[in-house]
DNA sequence: TAGGCCATCTGGTCCT
DNA sequence: AGGACCAGATGGCCTA
């Protein structure tokens, strides 16, 4: 390992940072998406066929070429909240080799064995721990548009991550366009002036000469709220 | 059957 | 000392 990268940059610094509208570099040249691709292919539900919209935009769009599906049956996962010493054994009995104790994944201990009581509580932890992380990971399922559907199989945890942080570029690329929007509309000759009909959302980019550059960073992108 | 995904156990490290 | 966090290892389940 290298140098720690510092801390994570939930949105980018500024609007330059952001892709062009209608070309959505960020998310098609970030090497995340190669393996959001990747993982996509085997979690990733058909879009659509769950009924749910999907956000408009190239973003959205390249976001949604992501999602290529694998709509298979529930892929329900068993959630066992037993008893803990049950699942101690469980786990002991159906899941381990007999007799293949000592260091988890063979790893030889070299201090001490705990005693068993201590060992229970700390795996008991860990199972927590690890059932709490999976909660948190389903509110974020719960939240980023895919096709939730007993027919369509869960995200699976790392396509989860991968197309929330998609998800969230594309909203910042969405704000940054909005803002971009207000900001001409509020130069531009009164709408008398203006004929025909508004152009839809996404295609407004096309009719006005800002750049991402020329704005400042959005005040409310911080990380520390 | 291979590969992907997951749950679980385990030991190490860091923090309070 | 105890707890949180992390990464490695392992085996089970499921799908292509």
């Amino acid at each position: 390992m290298s140098a720690a990268p510092g801390p994570p940059q939930l949105f980018p610094a500024a609007a330059a940072d952001l892709p062009e509208p209608g070309e959505p570099k960020a998310l098609g040249g970030d090497p995340y998406l190669a393996l959001a691709q990747r993982y996509s292919q085997t979690a990733f539900a058909a879009y659509g066929a769950g009924g749910e919209a999907f956000p408009g935009g190239a973003a959205g769009q390249e976001l949604r070429a992501t999602m290529l599906g694998r709509a298979s049956e529930s892929g329900e996962e068993q959630s066992d909240d037993d008893d803990e010493e049950a699942a101690f054994e469980g786990a002991r009995t159906a899941k381990r080799p007999a007799g293949g104790g000592g260091g988890g994944g063979g790893v030889p201990s070299k201090r001490p064995k705990e005693p068993r009581s201590l060992r229970l509580s700390i795996n008991a932890r860990e199972r927590r721990r690890m059932h709490d992380l999976n909660d948190a990971l389903d509110g974020l399922r719960s939240v980023i548009p895919y096709a939730h559907s007993p027919s369509v199989r869960k995200l699976s945890k790392i396509a989860t991550l991968l197309l929330a942080k998609n998800y969230i570029l594309m909203q910042a690329q969405a704000l940054d366009e909005m803002r971009r929007l207000v900001a001409y509309l509020n130069q531009a000759p009164p709408l008398a002036a203006a004929p025909g009909p508004v152009p839809p959302f996404g295609q407004a980019a096309a009719l006005y000469p800002f750049t991402g550059a020329a704005l400042p960073a959005c005040p409310e992108k911080s990380t520390t709220d």
